[in-house]
DNA sequence: AGAGCGAGCGTTTTT
DNA sequence: CGCTCGCTCT
């Protein structure tokens, strides 16, 4: 095999194939290639059959390209490697052994929509007012403790910020026997199972301890504490372990990747020899200066300096809009340019972004002139209420026990089975601990429903058996078909007739391609492959590379990607680093990260922009450039307008007591409940800012010349804005005030 | 049972 | 602003 092309480093890397290995790879040093080659250098040099490699990606698509590559270097004989995400290896796995944790092998996967509404319905059984505990954050509690390998149980020994800890135990509990009852699993079970099944069945650990004896996992910064834990069961006995990642392009923290991974593996794997790779192949160095300038910021980070022997290359370009609008006008009028002149095509371009609500006006300026594009997440197909839908009876003909999509369905299109009746079936279903499918076949035998919802409830049933019982002989596409034409949804739908319902005929029409490419990709083309394949489908998977389009994606899902040109938009205070970040983490170490990502995305040319004004939740904000513009030197950089980024800088200095002094600058967010309670919270769990100038207290009264005079509850400085949370006539309001606090 | 309307809330990021 | 939820009326 051919390695002439690896530097020493990549080289050494490729070639360590015995004992664990840590590769730090900086960004864009080639790490990919290196996995790729390593791979092919096991299995044509070392002999190693491919069904004894194992390897974790972070993305569907890159664990299909890897495959690809692979084949390409040692032939189709390479296809018995198991490559994959963490979660599709487990379903991989839990299919073959679910009968061992009490589920059957047809489960079905619950994407975050599916689990809010399961929890919900907890809730509600419970008591429980989704006003005073959110659902979202009953939610993420609870996904968090299972990436915490906490139980239910063990829930109520931890202490999980200041929330009735014993209430969501009960929440937790609930959902859990709920979920295995649905005979469906979450995210977080699909890891979380299969660390129960090796925990509990020697046999079957020892089985794939001994069928995979090379274990690769990228990416692996962004792994947490329960997929930590699973590398160790795979890697233990033969130690063969080669993880590689890079500190600094974590980003994923909060869902529960940790970063002290790193350190574990020291302990687990003492042996473990560390390789650097800190040449980087796809920027210039004006770019890597850049990344450098942002990253070296973060401190508490192993020193690394990316290099490169690309040349210098062109200044980064900046650009400082009034707004929005102006931001996307400059840009797809670069793109113009560049296109024309310097010979990029459209696909060569990016726009990264902090939040996926900017794309819109983006999408705008692109349509308006002509320019083709592609965007990466945000709404989703697959979450459109039609596709969800269809999806729904594809699982509930898959798995009927499957309460969460029944409920979806069963009145949809209308089949006159209203809030009683559902009460009648899920009351019953309780009772007898049956599912609702059951529940509702039974009930409607002893006429429990009235004409209209038995007549409506008895064909919805019949068409859902049928298919389940014919269901093997099936293939996705068949059930396809029996819904589209069977089950009344479309029918109902061009009755409708309305310009809505017609696009969500051409959706389901859409749906129907999904299915078509996967029966010509796929060889196992049954439904439940199919079921799983679109809930572990990650928004890149489907991102094509010949594609003469440009590419919008937020700064997450671009990780890992490479572009000639990147945009790296709205560089403001606020929106990147975001201003929920700010809150738990006043330093925005994550942000730090999000932007070091964003920034060595490029290959030859990176803008960056930002604008002064722009319109969130129907309100004009105004927002200083982002402090990670501050921090790159302005050496690699040239100004568009000539104007480097303004800081709003009006330094509020004024002392004494506070209620001599007025505002009337004071624009807000809207005052919401919970931004105020968050806000208060995390001043709360903070130190006190310290401003020499200051002196606030929580207590003082506050004039403002619109509100009138309040007390203040919570207050924040950072070095050019203040932020009040104050209270007038019992109403609390949330203020920011740029200009400068005058005596009254 | 279901349509229709107003209130209130939210947005980080995603397998 | 736009979406979801819950209430009310038919």
């Amino acid at each position: 095999m051919d390695l002439s092309s690896l530097n020493k480093m990549q080289h050494l890397a490729v070639t360590t194939t015995e004992g664990s290995v840590l590769i730090i790879a900086g960004a864009g040093s080639g790490k990919t290639g290196v996995l790729t080659k390593r791979i092919a250098y096991l299995i044509s040099e070392k002999g190693v059959y491919p069904n004894n490699i194992l390897a974790f990606t972070f993305t569907n698509k890159a664990a299909r390209e890897m495959k690809q590559r692979v084949e390409n270097m040692v032939g189709d004989y390479a296809n018995g490697m198991w490559l994959g995400t963490f979660h599709s290896i487990c379903v991989r796995i839990l299919r073959r052994e679910a009968d061992k944790l009490g589920y059957k092998s047809d489960f079905v996967i619950y994407d975050t929509s599916d689990r809010k509404v399961l929890i919900k319905e907890c809730m509600k059984e419970l008591n429980i007012n989704d006003k005073q505990i959110p659902v979202n954050m009953v939610q993420n509690l609870i996904s968090s403790a299972k990436n915490d390998l906490i139980s239910p149980n063990e829930f109520k020994d931890n202490v999980y910020g200041e929330y009735p800890v014993d209430v969501i135990a009960k929440i937790y509990e609930l959902y859990q026997t709920k979920i295995v009852k649905n005979n469906a699993m979450d995210f977080d079970d699909l890891i979380w199972n299969v660390l129960k099944l090796f925990g509990e069945y020697t046999q079957v650990l020892e089985y794939y301890q001994n069928k995979f004896k090379y274990v690769h996992v990228d990416e692996y910064q962004d792994t947490n504490k329960a997929q930590y834990k699973l590398i160790r069961y795979f890697a233990l006995s033969h130690k063969n372990l080669c993880v590689v990642g890079d500190e600094d392009q974590s980003i994923y923290s909060w869902r529960g990747a940790d970063i002290t991974n790193i350190y574990s593996l020291e302990k687990d794997f003492p042996d473990i020899k560390l390789i650097k790779l800190e040449q980087n192949y796809r920027s210039t160095q004006n770019i890597l200066n850049a990344a450098n300038a942002v990253i070296e910021k973060n401190t508490e980070r192993k020193e690394k300096q990316l290099w490169t022997d690309n040349g210098i290359g062109e200044k980064i370009k900046y650009y400082g809009a009034s707004n929005e609008y102006k931001e996307a006008e400059f840009v797809v009028g670069e793109i113009l340019k560049k296109s024309f002149k310097s010979g990029f095509k459209y696909s060569d371009f990016a726009i990264l972004y902090r939040t996926n609500a900017q794309s819109r006006v983006f999408e705008d300026i692109l349509l308006k002139n002509n320019i083709p594009y592609t965007i990466v997440g945000g709404l989703k197909f697959y979450e459109r209420k039609e596709i969800k839908d269809f999806i729904s009876y594809m699982r509930l003909i898959q798995n009927s026990v499957d309460d969460v999509s029944f409920m979806r369905v069963v009145n949809s299109p209308k089949r006159s089975i209203g809030a009683k009746s559902l009460e009648k079936m899920s009351e019953f279903g309780r009772i007898n601990d049956l599912s609702m499918f059951q529940s509702a076949a039974i009930l409607l035998e002893s006429g429990a429903f009235s004409k209209k919802a038995s007549d409506g409830l008895n064909g919805f049933l019949n068409f859902i058996m049928t298919y389940s019982n014919k269901k093997a002989e099936l293939s996705a596409m068949d059930i396809y078909n029996a819904i589209y034409s069977e089950s009344g949804y479309v029918d109902s739908l061009i009755v409708e007739n309305t310009i809505e319902a017609k696009s969500r005929i051409e959706n389901i029409k859409e749906f129907k391609n999904v299915i078509e490419e996967f029966e010509k990709s796929e060889e196992d083309k049954t439904l439940e492959n199919f079921l799983a394949m679109i809930s572990l489908k990650s928004d890149v998977d489907s991102l094509t590379e010949d594609d003469s389009a440009v590419v919008m994606m937020t700064i997450h899902s671009a990780k890992g990607l490479e572009f000639p040109v990147v945009f790296l938009v709205g560089l403001e205070e606020n929106i990147f680093p975001s201003s929920m970040s700010l809150s738990e983490d006043s330093e925005a170490k994550e942000e730090r990260r999000l932007c070091y990502v964003g920034i060595t995305r490029a290959e030859k040319l990176l803008y960056l922009t930002n604008a002064y004004q722009r319109n969130r939740f129907g309100r004009t904000e105004v927002n200083s450039p982002s402090r990670f513009l501050a921090d790159i030197p302005f050496d690699y950089m040239e100004s568009i307008t000539g104007e480097s980024p303004v800081l709003v800088k009006q330094k509020i200095s004024f002392s004494g007591e506070f209620s001599k002094y007025k505002t009337d600058d004071i624009f807000s967010k809207k005052d919401s409940k919970s931004s105020i309670k968050r806000f208060t919270n995390s001043l709360e769990s903070s130190t006190k800012p310290q401003n020499d100038n200051l002196d606030i207290n929580t207590g003082d009264k506050i004039e403002h010349t619109k509100f009138g005079i309040g007390t203040i509850v919570a207050y924040d400085v950072k070095k050019d804005m203040i932020t009040i949370a104050f209270e007038t006539n019992g109403i609390k309001k949330l203020k920011k005030s740029l200009s400068p606090i005058t005596k009254l």
